[in-house]
DNA sequence: TTGAAAGCGCTACCAG
DNA sequence: CTGGTAGCGCTTTCAA
């Protein structure tokens, strides 16, 4: 008996037959007792383990999912692949990685590795949604697909998300009630989704304020630290700079803060800022940063369970699972100075 | 033709057989030009995919790795993730997620994924072995494991790592050629290699000073934010308090400063700080973190290229791979105060 | 250069 | 409750 044992080789050793191994194997319920344990005691005298190749063939399903997101690098996702990876290997799932660097190319790649059957399905964590060229590539209805943390619009895959709109408004209001007037907003990469709905919060709080927003008080960015730095900059080259900054995202509120420090301003005493995720070490930061939490672990966490039963051929849920979000004041927002 | 299209699908539709149609998909350079085309084509055009179960039962084959850290939820392993993905996507392969959270159960586990066929080589960036209670569990001599950032002492796998000896004496080092003379160190968890590789370096640095170190100058850590900041208290309640701390790792790090500031005492005016690691944020932080960077998506990559060569047959490296990391001065170190 | 056919290792159907 | 057996879809001999 060489290389690794079949379940032929311990049909044959026990003098049973392999149907018999493979349902004594799978809890079944179909084995008698005497045999039961005598073809488990094999299997692991033997060190037996399936090939997973053979199964998944014959059983047509990889117990396997594929998470994507835009960058694998980026520590945003951090706690949703926590979510995700403990979900699944709790339902006995591996989690395939997936990159797409804002490569619309990859992303159609691992729809392909749904088809091929490396995954039972997937949790995009990326906003846009593959453009082949030829028509003949429709996505079916019910692919066990899940949009976790972004939105696709216009796609009918359920969506597990937060209100970015109504956090951001919460996030400006704070700003507002602790007399800011002058508030400019640092976006995201406009027009993607999560990045306008962001800006329109923003707007949508300044104009219920009846707060103007002067030229140059909204600037597009891109998500990334020195961008938050290079805009910070640019927005106190304007004739007349805020007193408060809502930056859309954690990292560019870094950059930002990183930036007025050096250019001497002090935070928050001149110039109040707010940031949104809610980032590892936004807490540690000096001063603690002021931002918008989303509850990241428990978006992954439920757009696995969705998933898992998509993927067991329920249907997943009509509208999008919406997760409630919570403003952390900390050190970086205060009044104005008089 | 309902479903998904296989080779045979293609092959009637040709008028050929499926061996041709498998040979000409796969670029085997047997199949003459004009029925090459007209296979492509077809395959194209009946929007084709292979079938990996199949295909990977049949080559014994996974075209996948895993890469297992101890806890998926810390950013340290960022830049390893991201070197290892992309070498592994580069040579076709995909990329499963483990995440170990330092159960040993779970080393095995992830083992077992390898001799079941679901990856066809492992990345272990985790410091331990799993040890099964019976003897039948050998690891094969040639089993493609590469381990990248960690030791495991005592193992035939390739290694690439650091020299945590070396970089945390120089990063000692730096401290004195500053004028301190009480320096403290907050450890890693101990007896772990990584953290005992970098306690040494500090001993040896403090030893070839002349300096002593005090009773409660060394501090048993976890590498955790919070207990940076409780070790670093515990630090300033010793009779003489250092001027500076050597921490294991920038999250303590962060966490130690942040304690500095709420005891009120500032940074580096005061007392200088040193991490390891050089984090994604630790350039930002105020001020920005003085601290040993390592190479972490190189590793990865070369990891993953050790694997890679393993994977297909090859002997893996007879030494550990030692990487070059390179000290950071930024802001936390200053001379002691006079 | 192509075809026929034999499995890879497993599960699940159909009998008994 | 157990055994025999037919494939899952692919690759790869061996022949032609």
């Amino acid at each position: 008996m060489s290389g690794r044992p079949r379940i032929k080789d311990i049909a044959e050793s026990l003098g049973v037959s392999p149907a018999t191994v493979s349902r004594a194997l799978s809890d079944s319920g179909l084995v008698a007792e005497p045999t039961l344990s005598r073809v488990r005691e094999a299997a692991r005298a033997m060190n037996y383990r399936p090939n997973v190749s053979a199964r998944n063939l014959r059983t047509r399903k990889a117990m396997a999912v594929l998470m994507v997101v835009r960058d694998i690098g980026n520590p945003f996702y951090l706690d949703v692949m926590k979510g995700v990876e403990a979900a699944a290997r709790a339902a006995g799932y591996a989690v395939l990685m997936g990159n797409t660097e804002n490569d619309p190319g990859r992303e159609t790649e691992y729809f392909d590795m749904l088809r091929d059957g490396h995954a039972d399905g997937m949790i995009l964590i990326t906003g846009k949604l593959p453009s082949r060229e030829d028509d003949l590539y429709e996505l079916p209805e019910n692919l066990p697909v899940v949009v976790a943390l972004e939105t696709i619009p216009g796609s009918h895959f359920p969506h597990v998300q937060i209100d970015n709109e109504a956090a951001a408004r919460e996030a400006v209001q704070h700003l507002i009630a602790l007399g800011h007037r002058r508030i400019a907003h640092v976006a995201g990469p406009l027009p993607e989704v999560m990045a306008t709905h962001r800006l329109n919060g923003y707007r949508n709080a300044m104009g219920a304020a009846g707060l103007p927003i002067p030229e140059g008080y909204e600037q597009r960015g891109d998500y990334l630290l020195h961008t938050g730095q290079k805009l910070c900059r640019a927005l106190f080259e304007l004739p007349v700079p805020p007193t408060a900054i809502f930056v859309a995202n954690d990292e560019m509120a870094f950059g930002a803060i990183h930036e007025l420090r050096r250019m001497g301003h002090s935070v928050p005493e001149e110039i109040s800022v707010i940031g949104f995720d809610d980032l590892y070490l936004s807490e540690a930061f000096f001063p603690p940063l002021t931002t918008v939490s989303q509850p990241r672990a428990e978006i992954g966490r439920q757009a696995m369970m969705i998933l898992l039963s998509m993927i067991s051929g329920k249907d997943g849920p009509s509208g999008p699972l919406v997760m409630p979000t919570t403003l952390k004041i900390r050190g970086t927002t205060a009044p104005p100075p008089v």
